[in-house]
DNA sequence: AGGTTTTGTGTACATCTGTACATAAAATTG
DNA sequence: CAATTTTATGTACAGATGTACACAAAACCT
């Protein structure tokens, strides 16, 4: 009559279980893993963040995620830096196609539209990622090395404060314009960059 | 022989125990067990925040934290407003000692090696917020009312635009600034603000 | 082939967590 | 004073969570 702890059944055991004959090796398993982990971040926060509902997200066993990560820890910290690693890349992609030259605030502003718009899942993990950093130092480099790259890609448009200056602004709008709702309009946005880089507003 | 379930005990039953002839109505422990939730966030961010926790952090038992609060979600919501209200009444009482006078960019700088270092917690939890407000529509006003408040400020002693650029400015250096270690240098700062105010260094 | 190693899975379980609630002490009211 | 309401506390408990681990299946080696 007592009853027993094997009653206590984990849910969630196994997503995907009818597939019976799938190859056994599966390779970048654990890359669909962490990236499953970085959707669960975007969706839901970190707080929310369980090896459940990571196995759910990526359609695995949930033994399968503490197979490939140690522990939960890794797991963030793994799927935070490969984010922060893909935001990176994406930014100096966007960069070359950047040099195509046009008026410098009115590009700077498409970038910050398209963070806030379509890239949103994207910007929202960075965040999440930067507060995560404050009190988990193994994530700092990840979250600096974005600031980097935002200095070095507007430095090599003007110069050393002005990129500095310019990445601020940036960040800024970036941060005030996440939780706004509505997301801010153009103008607003461009007319700021305009006053910043002290270009009087030719109509 | 089944062992019980009674045997679970908890621990962290009752902090302060030896207190036996305290007063029973306590004023103003409701806002107690708020601060120590604070408190709690900007040690170990919100993803550690417990009941329990807070109990220990506000030396009261377990039990008067769910008696004062609903729920956990409640408990974080009044601490963080409660926060972002305290940050912009610090930051409002800090624009009357700023009229004072003096250079503009100095004084900004000011405010931000403040918020860098002796208001390092007040930040960090500021911070936190934004973020949670990502995910909990509730929180977002909070969050914004801070961003409103600098922008307020900031648009006082400039106008319309500049006020928002340097808001802008302002809270991207925060986020830049508060990842980074050591905190930045007090010139790299200045010189970005006078970049942004368009003012060419006057050695 | 047979044996060894790597890769993968299901399940068990101790622990932590939010919250309910019985109980009591103080305050308040009559 | 008695009764009722408010304030407070200790404890119980169901559920979720991280993680260990026994087992199995594939891959690899010789």
């Amino acid at each position: 009559m007592t009853t027993t702890d094997s009653e206590q059944l984990d849910a969630a055991g196994s997503g995907r279980r009818g597939q019976s004959g799938g190859s056994r090796k599966d390779p970048g398993r654990r890359e669909r893993i962490a990236r499953a982990a970085i959707t669960v971040v975007a969706e839901r926060g970190i707080e929310r963040l369980t090896h459940r509902a990571v196995a759910a997200a990526a359609e695995v066993p949930l033994g399968s995620t503490t197979y490939h990560f140690a522990t939960l820890d890794d797991l963030l910290a793994v799927a935070l830096r490969q984010a922060a690693q893909d935001n990176v890349a994406e930014l100096r992609e966007y960069a070359d196609r950047m040099d195509s030259g046009g008026d410098l605030a009115a590009v700077l502003t498409d970038l910050v539209l398209r963070y806030l718009g379509p890239e949103r899942r994207r910007t929202v993990v960075e965040h999440e990622l930067y507060v995560a950093a404050l009190h988990r130092p193994a994530l700092r480099s990840a979250s600096t090395e974005w600031d980097a790259a935002l200095r070095d890609l507007f430095t090599a448009y003007t110069d050393e404060v002005s990129g500095k200056m310019l990445a601020a602004v940036f960040c800024g709008l970036l941060w005030q314009g996440i939780v706004r709702e509505p997301v801010p309009e153009r103008d607003e946005i461009e007319m700021i960059f305009r006053r910043a880089l002290g270009t009087s507003v030719v109509s």
